[in-house]
DNA sequence: GCCCCGTATGTAAGCGCTTACATTTTGGTT
DNA sequence: AACCAAAATGTAAGCGCTTACATACGGGGC
């Protein structure tokens, strides 16, 4: 109501009977500020109700204690339980969260980051590795430290929090061809814009490969991150003369829909058709039969990140990659081949 | 890697030799600046790849083009969609999200609105209404525009931007009670500190007060929002000797959970119990059955925040509130009461 | 008691932008 | 051709903070 002006440093300074420069220094903990004269310009600053001035803080710092994340969605349960880590953590280091989605498409993410950046940014956190390198030398340009999380990269340039998406993929395959299946179906992510998708395609591919079986040829279906969709591909795998007998889905959220629609169409899951995912999300426990599925440390790699682009931002200088551990759970979903 | 110093408005000016005041004119589209000028202006932007420092600007323009938005979680997929198109509708008028999340603990949102406003929020996206006034009052003084979403009430002095809770409870309670059930359980989220909580038992308690018929007393359990307090809540709700042919939850999340529980303990849903849920988030249509529930219009709740707060921003009044509409979607976890 | 040095505090110069106000330009009138 | 209002552009004063540097202070060693 009041439109009194707020409060300025230096009034604070005045009230106090000090100078601005002790202020600020009391603010930031810069140390060299007596005991005494902190209390009195905490004192001060409590009576007057000051709170900094954003702005002329960021101009005068060249800093904004902020961090950018660029995510595909906010709807995909994918990401909400490593973005919420990674907020946390950032939120008890003083450092606030600005986000952006991108939809999976490239050109806006390119513009959200662009967009991040002259909104204050003073790092980011992206997903996976895949974009045009002009991007990367604009980060370089402005000097902004940024992390690639939800992947992983040997021997990369960048830096890297996340899991190695196509081993992880590969290892779960070779238990569903341990289990005698021969004819596998895969359901993915739209991968035109998506490495993390493809690495596990190749994942998959390997561990065939690998094991040396003969096996029916692959069947791939990509499609977007819905319920509805993974049970559209389902019905597109089971069309095809000899359907698989096991379908490896490329995240949880398309296993799920895969899982719902085989049941509907009276498919025991996994007697009649096996089914895995990836991600572990929480609805994996929620379908019956609960899925058999990759589990990721959601949490630990948004703290990890968190923690990655703090550092880089104190030291001013790169941090290594942080290669996180996922491992199979076995639930239900995932059982023996029927034999012929 | 290059440490030129960015290019500044300065700069840009000199190039295209005008004045910074047409250069910042141009960047700000105020107007009455010849299309000759902005294209030399345009020009020179490109050549240095300028882009505006995020701190002069705010320090001079007295704004950031940033709102702020404190939800309890990201994990609750309650949240997520809302959330997406708000932030999706911000993007689109150019104006940056920043978001903090205060796990339902008060104290901790009261210090996340603090701190978002020292962060330069330019306004708010609060959920529900209750808080303490001292923190209205300091969003006042500082004269920060915000909305409470999620929620509703009729001659706020606040602006809301959600549906009824309390009506949409009663609704679907008054159908729960129409199919004959007179023992009625309740799966809530806990209401200490969530007021959107405490209207919907408030609806519930207000339906069976209206219909009339005589019904067991209301048994009223809360539980977190997770899958397994729900379920949890479901076996306390069955170990009475009498318990509920039918569970009205406050949240599809809990209701989700309290389904699985139920048919692993070998009850059919809905013929030996329905179950009800709250929100209409993508897994009620997951389960088996599909639940009965109320449906909430995410998206729209989302956009006509953004837009709200834009228009705030713009005009410096107050909005009206706006009221969404709640429908319940019959799908298959609601039946009729057993005959004794 | 004096000197010296390390520590606490003060001074003041920007940081890069916006905007009120002053000045110049433009083009339609007479 | 001279005049004038309206439109375009320029000038320069901040916005509120940080920080390099200058200065003041205080206490141990002689």
């Amino acid at each position: 109501m009041s439109h009194t002006p707020l409060p300025t440093l230096q009034d604070v300074a005045v009230l106090a009977a000090v100078s601005t420069a002790t202020v600020s220094r009391c603010l930031n903990n810069s140390g060299h500020v007596t005991e005494k004269t902190r209390l009195k310009v905490q004192q001060a600053i409590q009576t007057l109700g000051y709170s900094p001035n954003f702005g002329a803080q960021a101009l005068a710092a060249k800093r904004t204690n902020t961090i950018g994340a660029i995510i595909p969605t906010m709807e995909n349960a994918i990401f909400a339980r490593g973005m919420q880590a990674f907020q946390e953590t950032l939120a008890e280091n003083g450092i606030t969260l600005i986000i952006a989605s991108c939809s999976y498409r490239p050109e806006l993410e390119e513009e959200q980051i662009r967009s991040l950046v002259a909104r204050g940014a003073d790092a980011l956190l992206l997903i996976g590795q895949s974009r045009p390198d002009a991007t990367y030398q604009f980060l370089a340009r402005r000097n902004i430290p940024y992390v690639l999380a939800w992947a992983h990269k040997k021997d990369s340039e960048h830096c890297y929090i996340g899991f190695d998406n196509q081993a992880a993929a590969q290892t779960i395959t070779r238990q569903v061809l341990e289990l005698g299946h021969r004819n596998l179906g895969v359901i993915v992510g739209l991968t035109q814009n998506n490495d993390r998708a493809r690495d596990r395609i190749t994942g998959i591919e390997h561990a065939i490969a690998d094991h040396g079986a003969k096996t029916a040829p692959l069947q791939v279906i990509e499609a977007e991150y819905t319920f509805q969709e993974g049970a559209k591909a389902l019905d597109q795998l089971l069309a095809n003369p000899t359907p698989p007998t096991a379908v490896i889905c490329g995240n949880d959220v398309l296993a799920v829909g895969a899982v719902k629609r085989a049941k509907q169409l009276g498919l025991a899951v996994p007697e009649d058709l096996s089914i895995t995912g990836f991600a572990d999300i929480e609805v994996s426990e929620l379908i019956d039969p609960e899925l058999t599925t990759v589990h990721v440390p959601h949490r630990e790699m948004g703290i990890a990140a968190a923690k990655s682009l703090i550092a880089m931002l104190k030291t001013q200088t790169p941090v290594e990659s942080h290669l996180l551990e996922t491992r199979i759970v076995n639930r239900q979903s995932l059982g023996p081949a029927k034999p012929h």
